[in-house]
RNA sequence: GGGCGAUUAGCUCAGUUGGAAGAGCGCUACCCUUACAAGGUAGAUGUCGUAGGUUCGAGCCCUACAUCGCCCA
């Protein structure tokens, strides 16, 4: 037997087996059965921009141990599988790829070529991804593996879109978005970061025009971004300067009075400042208000264009020159102005963030040519004041890296205002609910917003939207349109949708009367007539059809949210009223990381309220971010990514499960310090900020270099690379072989094994001990698992396996396992308690689990205590253990915390005195009767695992003349209070001054614990207002000790004088 | 600027209703004891971020501050 079991657990050869085993019997397959209640998880779809990393495995870990969990509980679970197409994140990859290694643009192969050059590299990462959730254990349906862009996905996104739309939720409007110029696509703002730039604070001369006498001939104003001017049409003073001025110095005299002394000169200096800006803008200001108010105009310089002199409270008195220019269709502030104000908006940028034929001269120009010339320009001109050098925040694109340019563009928008509000009610009313409950607020914060979600992404992978387009110059050609579309078969069957969209610029122009807005008025058609059509299948006929009478088929795609956000009914094959929808919706939980709360979370249950009229789930799990051992989040480009194949490779699936699950508390962020491991000398290297973006390290152990993931040049590739790992997994590998270890040594046991049921006068108090901790165990793991409380169930079982079940049963059952008359009972008890063990720890670590399992099927084909049975053939579908509450004995527990406290104290001695481990020493008990009876059924315990032999106990027992000795406290089973003092004969192996110096440390220590509890309690206020039962308890304890430092002085005192004579 | 969280041993983290702080790793010593050296036994290690407050009593409750992180603007 032991031939077959190695003393390593071998992770590799148990992983592939057992996946392969799983999955051809189908175990993770679910089918709706109206017989069982379903337990079901949507995957939150991975990317498929790149392989998995170590916040995934977090992620999947979660879902699958609690999957597992409820599998065992007889529940038909369901996880669903799949991946997200991701539009603009694997469209930006696939584009920099095709940029660095054949330096084309998209535009040079076209959106069908790169289109399918998407697909490929989807094939590729869709397949790797899957992978490695296999690798990791996850007991997905794989049959229903479903994909954002496949088929069913593409179905419900095209019906979800139809009816948003013909119920007038979805709309089109120029609105200023985030574009990024080097994808030319809008990104929406949760793929925007903001980075500090060194840039500067430039200041303008506007002329005024026709100023009468005493009022100023120019104002001032600033900018971060000169080009912008170029799209200037107005300049805003505040409407009512003074107030505004007041309003700012009341806050900061308020602050100032409650500053502490560090604050109070900087706040000072502020107010002073603001202070005599009443006397040196003020004046100005007011004049320039009423300015505005009698519609004085100023002239653009370099254009000389003249722009409206407006009040608008978005300009600060308190700031620069106090006036501020306005660029409503380059800056998002700026843009709420137009609004507000009915100004035109200039769009001067080209998609390719080139400057376009509104710049005049500067048409073609990019950016920071434009900027440079503008300044140089209005220098000449000498309408440039002065420049400042500046911090600035600038938004960047989260996916190429590049500046964002504020953009006035056509965008597809779904209203907000009540799908919002149905996912508000829902967790408000407590349908959905977030766990932990902390989560819930953002969430509401998020919502309550309303902000209209723009779905439209000027990208060529996704959804494309489904609308037609076509111009009508004026009104009169529009309702003809309309009407005509209204006689339309295919919209009269609803099949087709239809919407005139007003064009809103052309209605802000028209209200105002001036030359130049008639004049670019008439650039702009009247509106736009919109079509949708529902199903996909009539694309082509229906299309061209409308093709034909001049409609254009919108080219953006949907953003990805859109079909993630019905992924929890899209992949039970919803619009089509499946009987899978019917069964598994609304899905149980949700398991997620906290960044997609807002944009996925929200919109999926609005969007399930809306298309399918339930919550598409009842919890919301939210679990840990995985950072780095600086406290940084993860990620390749930082260079500090641990890989989780690495981790399997090195310590094996249920080690990386095991150490995320016993990480995963509910405050704490997961820390997984980084490390290279050297590929000479496999040391080990911590990762720091610095070393990490390194494209060479040389190994601090063996001098040798090694290469990482940026070796880019011919020499640093030729080096070995390293293996980026963390330590933090070895606990979790070690616990794993321990386990192994223990099950091994069962397994090899039970070969004499019998089943028979076991009664209860049969268990020792050892059996009894564990039976009472499995029952405690079974009922804290379940109730951990029930609770999202991964870290506790990990820990439970960690130490329930590991210093309970290893390191006292295992070793107290030896002895008896060498008899044959004892071997029965304590196999039964080894069988049935392995087995329990096995089980709880499934979910966590499904492989070792498994491959023990399935070796104890072999050995103890039938176990259980009561009535021993047949267990299943894979712990996979066993049954989760259901706690005995007649196990529950409290009393053997204390009775057994007093075998390992004196345990305990007499290897303490051994070690303190380096007795050799084969020789025995022999020890007395000093206690009364009560207390032997306790003891003395453990006194071949103490030979065997301490090396010492009770040599005699009883309430009359006198030291030896030179002892080591310690004394206790503990609890009988009736809950009474016994007092051992033990002394160990140490005649022959005595270090007098080592046992001295103990025996001093002990009674400082006790001395002091004393006199801390004494003056409690000669407190008055405690003894009068402390609960009685606190103060007796501090007593008694007051009365233990004093005893205990008697018994040391007398032992001391012993030892001295045997030290006198030796 | 607003919201949320964190701060406990050298490192990573537990710490139940408030009653004199624990684990793992690392460190030290001893041990290849017939399940396990990825192991065993024992040991050392703390201003519980700072300052106040509530309380007989605070790691835990309250207030302020500091530092770090995340989300939002």
């Amino acid at each position: 037997m032991s031939q077959e079991l190695p003393k390593q657990y071998d992770h590799a050869a148990a992983q592939e087996c057992w996946n392969a085993h799983w999955e051809e019997r189908g175990y993770s397959q679910s089918d709706p059965d109206p017989d069982r209640v379903p337990f079901t998880i949507v995957i939150p779809p991975p990317n498929v921009t790149g392989a998995l990393h170590l916040g995934h495995a977090l992620n999947e870990t979660l879902q699958d141990s609690l999957i597992r969990f409820h599998r065992m509980r007889g529940e038909n679970a369901l996880w669903v599988p799949g991946t997200d197409h991701a539009g603009i994140a694997t469209q930006a990859v696939v584009e920099r790829r095709l940029h660095e290694e054949e330096n084309l643009t998209r535009h040079d192969l076209g959106r069908e070529a790169l289109v399918s050059r998407i697909w490929d590299w989807k094939e590729e990462y869709e397949k790797r991804i899957l992978n490695q959730i296999r690798q990791m254990g996850c007991s997905c349906d794989w049959r229903r593996t479903r994909f954002t862009l496949d088929e069913t996905c593409t179905r419900a996104v095209r019906q979800t879109f139809f009816s948003l739309f013909s119920q007038g939720l979805i709309y089109r409007g120029k609105r200023l978005v985030n574009w990024d110029t080097f994808l030319q696509t809008a990104v929406s703002d949760d793929e925007v970061f903001y980075d500090q730039v060194k840039g500067h604070f430039w200041h303008f001369k506007y002329p005024v025009i026709g100023p009468k006498a005493s009022e100023p001939d120019h104002v001032v104003v600033a900018t971060t971004r000169p080009e912008t001017m170029l799209g200037d049409t107005a300049v805003a003073v505040h409407p009512d300067p003074k107030k505004a001025l007041d309003k700012v110095a009341k806050g900061l005299k308020e602050r100032l009075a409650a500053a502490n002394e560090k604050e109070k000169p900087g706040l000072q200096k502020q107010l002073e400042a603001l202070e005599k800006r009443y006397d040196t803008h003020l004046p100005t200001l007011k004049t320039l208000a009423k300015m505005a108010a009698d519609g004085r105009e100023i002239e653009l310089p370099l254009l000389k264009r003249k722009i409206r002199l407006v009040t608008d409270e978005w300009a600060k008195p308190e700031l620069g020159s106090g006036c501020v220019k306005i660029t409503p269709a380059h800056d998002p502030n700026d843009y709420q102005v137009g609004l507000r104000q009915d100004l035109p908006m200039i769009n001067i940028l080209n998609p390719d963030g080139k400057l376009n034929a509104y710049a005049g001269p500067y048409e073609g120009l990019t950016i920071k040519q434009a900027r440079k010339k503008v300044v140089a320009d209005l220098e000449e001109q000498g309408l440039l004041l002065d420049v400042e050098a500046r911090e600035i925040e600038l938004a960047h694109s989260d996916r190429s890296k590049t500046p964002i340019e504020p953009y006035l563009a056509d965008q597809w928008f779904v209203k907000m205002d009540q799908l919002a509000q149905s996912a508000m009610d829902a967790v408000s009313e407590g349908q959905v609910e977030i766990i932990p409950a902390r989560y819930a607020k953002s969430y509401h914060d998020w919502l309550s917003e309303k902000r209209d979600w723009p779905i439209g992404r000027q990208l060529w992978w996704g959804h494309q939207i489904p609308v037609w387009s076509r111009n009508a110059a004026e009104e009169g050609e529009a309702d003809d349109l309309m009407n005509l579309l209204r006689e339309d078969k295919a919209v009269q069957d609803g099949r087709v949708s239809i919407w005139l969209e007003i064009n809103e610029e052309r209605q802000s122009l028209e209200n105002r009367d001036d030359p130049q807005s008639q004049a670019a008025m008439e650039d702009l058609p009247y509106g736009t007539v919109h079509l949708c059509i529902c199903s996909e299948s009539e694309d082509a006929e229906l299309g061209k059809k409308y093709e034909a009478e001049g409609f254009i088929r919108e080219e953006d795609v949907l953003d990805t949210w859109f079909s993630s956000a019905l992924w929890p009914h899209s992949t039970l094959g919803w619009p089509e009223q499946t009987k899978d929808l019917e069964y598994y919706y609304p899905t149980s939980v949700l398991i997620t990381s906290r960044d997609i709360l807002t944009l996925w979370v929200a919109r999926m249950v609005l969007t399930g309220l809306h298309n399918v009229g339930e919550i598409p789930f009842h919890q919301v799990f939210i679990h840990p971010k995985i950072l780095d051992g600086d406290g940084e989040t993860m990620s390749k480009s930082k260079g500090n990514g641990v890989d989780p194949l690495e981790v399997i490779r090195q310590s094996g699936t249920d080690a990386l499960r095991f150490a995320l699950a016993y990480l995963t508390t509910e405050t704490q962020d997961v820390r997984i310090p980084v490390e290279y491991q050297c590929p000479h000398c496999e040391g080990a290297i911590p990762q720091s900020k610095k070393n990490r973006s390194l494209a060479r390290i040389e190994c601090k152990h063996c001098k040798k270099e090694f290469s990482t993931q940026w070796a880019r040049s011919e020499e640093d590739l030729g080096l070995p690379r390293a293996t980026v790992t963390s330590p933090r997994f070895e606990v979790s590998r070690n616990f794993c072989n321990k386990l192994w270890n223990a099950a091994r040594f069962c397994l090899m046991n039970l070969e004499n094994y019998a089943p028979a049921e076991v009664p209860e006068d049969a268990l020792e108090v050892e059996d009894r001990w564990l039976l009472s901790r499995l029952t405690a165990v079974t009922q804290q793991v379940t109730e951990a698992f029930e609770n999202f409380k991964y870290a506790e169930a990990a820990r439970t079982l960690y130490d329930y396996a590991w210093d309970e079940f290893c390191s006292f049963y295992l070793e107290m059952v030896k002895q008896r396992l060498q008899s044959k008359d004892e071997q029965a009972v304590a196999l039964r008890i080894l069988a049935f308690v392995l087995d329990q063990l096995v089980r709880l720890l499934h979910p966590l670590t499904p492989f070792v689990t498994e491959e023990i399992w399935h070796r104890l099927n072999e050995v103890a084909p039938k176990r259980g205590l009561s009535n021993p049975s047949e267990p299943a053939e894979s712990v996979m579908i066993a049954d989760w253990p259901v706690a005995d509450e007649k196990w529950l004995n409290p009393g053997i527990e204390a009775e057994f915390a007093c075998f390992q406290e004196m345990l305990k104290g007499l290897r303490e001695i051994r070690s303190r005195q380096n007795i050799p481990p084969k020789e025995t020493i022999p020890f007395f008990v000093r206690c009364d009767e009560k207390a032997v009876k306790l003891i003395e059924p453990m006194k071949a315990y103490f030979a065997s695992m301490a090396g010492a032999e009770l040599a005699a106990m009883g309430s009359d027992i006198k030291p030896p003349a030179a002892s080591s000795s310690f004394q206790f406290t503990a609890q009988s089973a009736g809950g009474e209070s016994v007092s051992y003092e033990v002394f160990v004969d140490l005649q022959a192996f005595l270090d007098f001054d080592k046992e001295i110096a103990k025996q001093e440390k002990e009674i400082s220590k006790l001395e002091k614990m004393i006199e801390g509890k004494a003056k409690k309690l000669e407190n008055e206020n405690f003894v009068s207002r402390a609960p009685k039962e606190v103060v007796e308890r501090e007593r008694e304890s007051l009365q233990e000790l004093r005893e205990q430092v008697r018994i040391a002085e007398s032992t001391l005192g012993d030892l001295k004088a045997a030290q006198q004579k030796a």
